[in-house]
DNA sequence: CATGAATGAGGGTTCATTCAT
DNA sequence: CATGAATGAACCCTCATTCAT
């Protein structure tokens, strides 16, 4: 009758903030690694060190847990962007960062690009029945603003910029090597590593800083 | 897009090219809209308008058939890419031109970037052991590389460019929003649509020409 | 049919005599409407005001609860029948007024038919196991006792009638209209209501009248 | 690789309507004997000697399956009733022999008590979306309804007598001793068996027949 | 070449029951 | 006396796969 109980959960047996969180990171593991379909409630439960029951207590359902785990992602991901502080250096310098930041923190939370993806490859259903998700994010959209409206400020940067274009423009030459990892380097043979990714970010950096600069632009 | 069942088929039966082509294209159009886990055989079988067991016997198993499915989404996104010809356009003009194709490319059939996105989320597994991918690969490295040499050689582009990592610039700036549609609708409240990424594309070609020319720009 | 939890426990809390009625009264109610295995537990701890654990703590298990809900039936059915006086009519009017009150007291706690078709169904497993059913059983027995014995001494019913027989002719003529209410209405039509009920219970003690009274009847 | 088939359907593999008949069989045995809730699908498919999968195949869900077997009841039922023919009876001896034919069919059929008893404890739910059960069920009305034109043509019995209350008295008296019979044989000893019902069903016919007949009726 | 019929192995979810406080 | 937290064991249902024709 006495039965071994999972050793990990040891000490957070009956603490109901600290199970729900455990089950949202499991869920989040879970979902960003196999996807929604792929996703095993089992697994879930098992990587949170809870049974099965746990799960429909807290979050309802598979579908549920899956929202859940989508907005966790943002939660999470935002947490890693108030760090960032752009303030101090001048409006180049800030893209640079940005660019970086941006590199960086796609590849160190890989779960936040496999999740997106997910989401989108099934067509944003449930990030549209997420009433916060736009207040949550992006700490990242407000800094972006902040450095347009400096480097127009001092003249160094041209007027007209969209702060979501520029955003999606970093966001994309950082996201795309990332998200397309594993088909680029067999397609392409390329060598997508932390160092190839960083001497990525230096010349997209280039690149959008050039965009950026007032001068001999808009030829279209 | 298309969902309807191929009346093709009625009077091509016991016709095995035809079949398994049908097989294929259902395939395809299941696993990049539903993904892996997602993808029934059943459905495709439906839509194939074939029996299933004509899966099994054409291709042997999910995991055979979805592989089959990957390489059919180079093979049909090649065949795209067949049609472009930038010769006639001088470098950058031709640039532009490439990335308007992309774009449109990556619009127009939207199970290319739906079953990369599937490939990528599974870890590459199956396209690393696809024997003939990089043969298939995208025709478009190969434009790229031209129009590199034909700038550079007319001293309108900078030299020591990878045109893998042009083509990366190129295809990241219409990969993301494209991908992200439905993330960045609610999120940002982005308002995709095919005007929108004609604009971005306008202006993504701004930015990766000026990055090509040649000039003093500040590497590092 | 009252489904209301009752807000009588809010302030007997910790009353253990409150606190087991009210979990037996919800049983009652669960059991009846749902039958033993569509019961839950959960709903009774709702319906009673109470946790879960306290039903396990005041009955054993779920069996347990199920076989003092049945018995209870029984002694909430008596208390009804209790308030039964047939002594001041004649043993013809003693009749007729005991079809009407079997009819009405049968249509009026619905969740006895209901209980006991549950038990029937389960095949009288737990009735067979309570030991003081039949000591609490129906005084109604015991009225068609008297009445019967009135009517023989006064010659106006038969004798050679078994107490047991006349009840469960009674009890027939009320239960079968009642307890299959739905599947009549479907399949013959028929307009049960309590009206339709009342004129029906005039007819059956017609007839239950007529089979008592002495004369030549015809026995086969 | 090669596995034990179950032998009791050897030889009617790949035959679907032996095989959807004997799931319905399997199914109405199972809903009857232990209602909606406790049946299980499980259960279902061994006693058919078919996968479980087959069950959804041929039927959609539980409920669904419960609503197939309600209506095959009632076919059943029918099927017993089609064989019963009272034309050559005087009127009154034909009331006696429906009688004794209800019970005995009542009686030699008891899934179709359990069936229709698991029903109205349901509420009917099932039975009003059934679209043919009115017409399916029953001939015995239209057995009631004649028997009372002859008899009221001969001048034996009264008029105003309405076939289906007359269906529900003779109904009632057959259904309740034998739906009820668990519960009686403890609340009130009653000896049910075969025999008793017999005996009672000829003091019932007593009882009915004397209703009907013409004279000093109507006294209420 | 082709398919309707059939199934083993799970997958998501619920439920009676117990533990720890 | 009382309960929120937790779980093992099912239960309904689905899915990839195969058999028999």
């Amino acid at each position: 009758m006495a039965k071994a109980v999972s050793p990990i959960r040891k000490d957070r047996k009956r603490n109901p903030e600290v199970t729900r969180a455990a089950i949202l990171h499991a869920a989040l593991e879970e979902f960003s690694e196999v996807g929604h379909s792929g996703a095993r409630v089992d697994r879930i439960a098992a990587r949170a060190g809870v049974s099965k029951p746990m799960i429909y207590d807290y979050f309802g359902d598979k579908d549920a847990l899956y929202a859940a785990a989508l907005r966790e992602a943002y939660v999470q991901i935002r947490q890693g962007e108030m760090t960032l502080d752009l303030d101090r250096l001048d409006p180049e310098e800030a893209v640079r960062a940005l660019v970086h930041f941006t590199m960086n923190h796609f590849w160190n939370n890989p779960w936040f690009i496999r999740m997106l993806n997910t989401e989108n490859l099934m067509g944003g259903e449930t990030i549209r029945n997420l009433d916060d998700v736009t207040e949550i994010q992006s700490v990242l959209l407000r800094r972006v603003t902040e450095i347009l409206r400096r480097g127009n400020a001092s003249g160094l940067f041209r007027s007209g910029i969209d702060p979501v274009e520029l955003y999606i423009f970093i966001a994309s030459v950082c996201w795309f090597p990332i998200s397309n990892m594993h088909t680029l380097k067999v397609v392409f043979r390329a060598p997508i590593s932390a160092e190839w990714l960083t001497a990525h970010a230096d010349k997209a950096a280039d690149m959008i800083v050039g965009y950026l600069r007032s001068g001999d632009e808009a030829e279209g």
